[in-house]
RNA sequence: GGGCUCGUAGCUCAGUGGCAGAGCGCUUGCAUCACACGCAAGAAGUCGUUGGUUCAAAUCCAAUCGAGCCCACCA
């Protein structure tokens, strides 16, 4: 027996051993030993290409393939697929940042040259991100590695976009999108953030009537007077009255409109509306046919209609328009003190602009539906159960869904659009160019999808939906493990288009994991500097203690404080675990026999024990409590194996009863493979690298061993 | 306005009906032939508060206080 260094040293080990996991080809389910019949898919979330791991990453990487390899080792076909995401939006906005130090910016930039940097700027990441999930000992199917670019990925989408126009879940419409002035692009409703603000309300003579604002800017055109069709205060006004009055820039004539959607209890009651930059004006003008004007541009600057104030930022140009009124005598009273909410890019924090403008949006209602029922049937399984709850109170409210994006970076959407009559179409071979509305001139649409448009069909597209091998033997996949965070954004998106375009759920099991916070149980962030970078703990501490710092104590669905003297502490296990494995192999013989002696009465107490454990182990790893799963080994690890096994075995090591001797040396290498076995999914590196030490043995990796239950 | 989660030892968190647990940290001692990344011994909690159900509650129920998160078109 060669003689062990008395330190494990991760770092000289930890390469070697993927590189060996690697190279012998059992990441791929086609090549792993026996006859399996049953398989277990995960696809894994598919890494932004434009970044470094982060402990997000980490804590994916670590909880999947714990996942994967007790899987793979209790016999399963086992697939771990990864990839890369394009992440439209999110590179895009990266890669502005570049261009910025290099005092370049899109907006100068050729649509094609600008994506053909992104393109490069992704490649290069994507094999960067890729070797730093290796470093965290993934042992996913590399050979099937996909990008949401890839040619086949994007035929996918293609056809999911054409087959739901057909069905009318796709459409062209003319409606109020939530717009970002500085991004230039329109989002979702998931892609806005609320904050509570305290700002001026303006109480403003319009007419007869006090009507209340807090944006004066927008109400050069409002020409319609809405009330309340009840509000007996302004039963003298007829819905349709023409009402001459003085505004900001000379007389108009008002109309009085009646709608429901106005609250009496709110202001004075009236209000004048902006069709154009409000998603409840908007709403109030389809439903009266009434015109609708722009009065705000695209970067957020005033129009024409605005007069003296055209071409001013709204930041600008509200004090002073605020002024005039004031000299004119149309302001009554204002109020310092307004709590509203106001809508922010959650990227940039600017103010949101509502426009309305010509999108393609999904219809949702009729995708939910399927979704609702097979929750309600319990086909779906959400740890920690909660989601589900939070999933099912989404779905029932959900609304339409704007998947276009005025971004170079994505997948173009494929279709002609007529500027005409707005008419839109899908278009996969570039032949349409008459619009069959009206006639009209078609042009390519130079949208691309929104991201998520993509993401959401990842499982069954990157499994090579419809006709592939691995899409007929891995589809449905069993476990979407992901970050709560993305519930909406993806996990829902995946169930209502895998089930749609496929007729089977995508997968069964949805676990959702917490944020990994700092020590101090903060959100990282790199403008608070408090962010930690997953390889700089494994370069000091080991891979092996970065996992199990990340698991033990990490319950489902709840965050995690992520602090270095816990994951040192689990450096300190490996190395108990490497000096266990030291004392078991110098003291056992080099030919150790397969066959079981004859044992003593408290050996057999100690495997019977053991095999307790195994069983606690094994229903902790089914059950999805890896958290406890990893407790339990630690303790037994460290407080039965080195404290009471080792101890109690010393005397029979040294002793002169030779079968004594033999029942313990039977008994520590029997405790030492299990140990070794049910620790690997936790620790892979170390239980490897000692598995490799091990004088008789099943399987050339642990990786492949049989799981002892 | 609606919803969700959490409140247990100094810190981070398990435990979810039957005598309060772990890791880290802390105190004291120890270079013992696997390991000082160690060993041995130890201190430390009216389980947020109040009420209820029960033979029995940290655990179930109700209320309340506190922390955090999500959803929502009141101008």
């Amino acid at each position: 027996m060669k003689e062990l260094p008395k330190a494990y040293d991760a770092k000289q080990v930890e390469d070697r051993i993927y590189k060996l996991w690697e190279e012998s080809g059992f990441f791929n389910p086609d090549n792993l030993p026996g006859d399996r019949k049953e398989t277990f898919t995960i696809i894994m979330p598919p890494t932004n290409a434009n970044g470094d791991l982060h402990a997000g990453h980490g804590l994916v990487m670590t909880i999947e393939d714990i996942m994967v390899r007790f899987n793979r080792m209790r016999g399963k076909k086992t697939l771990w697929l990864p990839g890369n995401d394009h992440a439209g939006f999110e590179t895009q906005v990266v890669y502005e940042k570049v261009l910025e130090k290099q005092g370049r910016s899109r907006f100068d930039m050729a649509p094609e040259d600008l994506y053909k940097e992104i393109w490069d700027f992704t490649q290069n990441n994507r094999s960067h991100i890729n070797s730093q999930v290796r470093s965290m000992g993934a042992s996913c199917d590399w050979s099937r590695e996909k990008f949401t670019l890839d040619k086949d990925i994007i035929e996918t989408v293609y056809n999911t976009f054409e087959k739901l126009f057909k069905e009318g879940l796709v459409y062209r419409g003319k409606r109020i999108v939530s717009w970002c002035p500085k991004h230039q692009t329109s989002f979702s409703d998931l892609e806005i953030i609320d904050e509570e603000r305290l700002d001026k309300f303006y109480y403003l003579k319009y007419g007869p009537f006090v009507i209340g604002t807090a944006r004066p800017e927008t109400k050069f055109g409002d020409k319609y007077v809405v009330m309340h069709p009840a509000d007996k205060r302004y039963k003298q006004y007829a819905d349709g009255q023409k009402i001459e009055l003085e505004w900001i820039n000379g007389p108009i004539t008002a109309t009085v409109v009646k709608d429901e959607a106005v609250d009496m209890e709110f202001g004075t009651g009236v209000m004048t509306i902006t069709p154009w930059h409000d998603a409840t004006d908007f709403d109030i003008a389809e439903r009266h046919g009434l015109e609708k004007e722009q009065i705000i541009d695209g970067q957020g600057k005033l129009l024409p209609i605005a007069g003296e104030f055209a071409g001013m930022k709204i930041a600008e140009a509200r004090p002073k328009i605020v002024e005039k009124l004031a000299s004119k005598g149309l302001v009554e009273k204002i109020d310092d003190n307004y709590k509203h909410t106001v809508r922010l890019c959650y990227k940039c924090n600017s103010v949101i602009e509502p426009q309305v403008k010509s999108q393609w949006f999904v219809k949702m209602k009729p995708l939910a539906e399927p979704i609702i029922k097979a929750i309600e049937r319990k086909e779906i399984k959400y740890i920690p159960e909660h989601y589900e709850k939070i999933t099912l109170h989404w779905l029932h409210n959900i609304i339409d869904w704007n998947i276009s994006r005025q971004i170079v970076w994505g997948i173009p959407i494929p279709a002609k659009v007529c500027d005409a009559c707005e008419k839109g179409l899908p278009d996969l071979e570039n032949k349409i160019s008459k619009c069959p509305e009206c006639g009209g001139e078609l042009r390519k649409e130079t949208d691309t999808f929104d991201t998520w448009f993509s993401s959401g069909q990842w499982p069954f597209a990157a499994l090579g939906y419809p006709d592939s091998k691995d899409f007929k033997e891995f589809y449905p996949t069993q476990v979407m493990e992901t970050a709560g965070e993305i519930i909406f954004f993806w996990v829902s998106r995946m169930l209502m288009l895998g089930k749609w375009v496929t007729g089977q759920l995508p997968f069964n099991t949805v676990y959702l994991h917490g944020l990994v916070l700092d020590a101090k149980g903060k959100k990282m962030s790199k403008s608070k500097g408090n962010v930690i970078n997953p390889l700089d703990l494994t370069a000091k501490y080991g891979t092996d203690a970065f996992r199990m710092g990340l698991i033990v104590g990490n319950t489902p669905g709840t965050s995690l404080a992520l602090s270095e003297d816990k994951i040192k502490a689990y450096k300190h296990f490996a190395n108990k675990l490497w000096n266990i494995a030291r004392f078991v192999l110098s003291n056992i013989e080099e030919n150790i026999s397969k066959e079981q002696p004859e044992l003593l009465p408290q050996h057999q107490e100690i495997l019977q024990k053991l095999h307790e454990t195994a069983k606690e182990v094994t229903d902790d790893m089914e059950n999805y409590r890896f958290y406890l799963a990893a407790e339990k080994l630690y303790h037994y690890t460290w407080h039965t194996f080195a404290d009471i096994i080792i101890e109690d075995s010393k005397p029979f090591l040294q002793g002169k009863d030779t079968a004594a001797k033999q029942s313990a040396q039977w008994t520590l290498y029997q405790a030492l493979t299990t140990t070794l076995k049910l620790l690997h999914p936790f620790c892979p590196f170390v239980t490897e690298e000692i598995y490799q030490q091990l004088p008789v043995k099943e399987e050339k990796f642990l990786m492949i061993e049989q799981w002892p239950v």
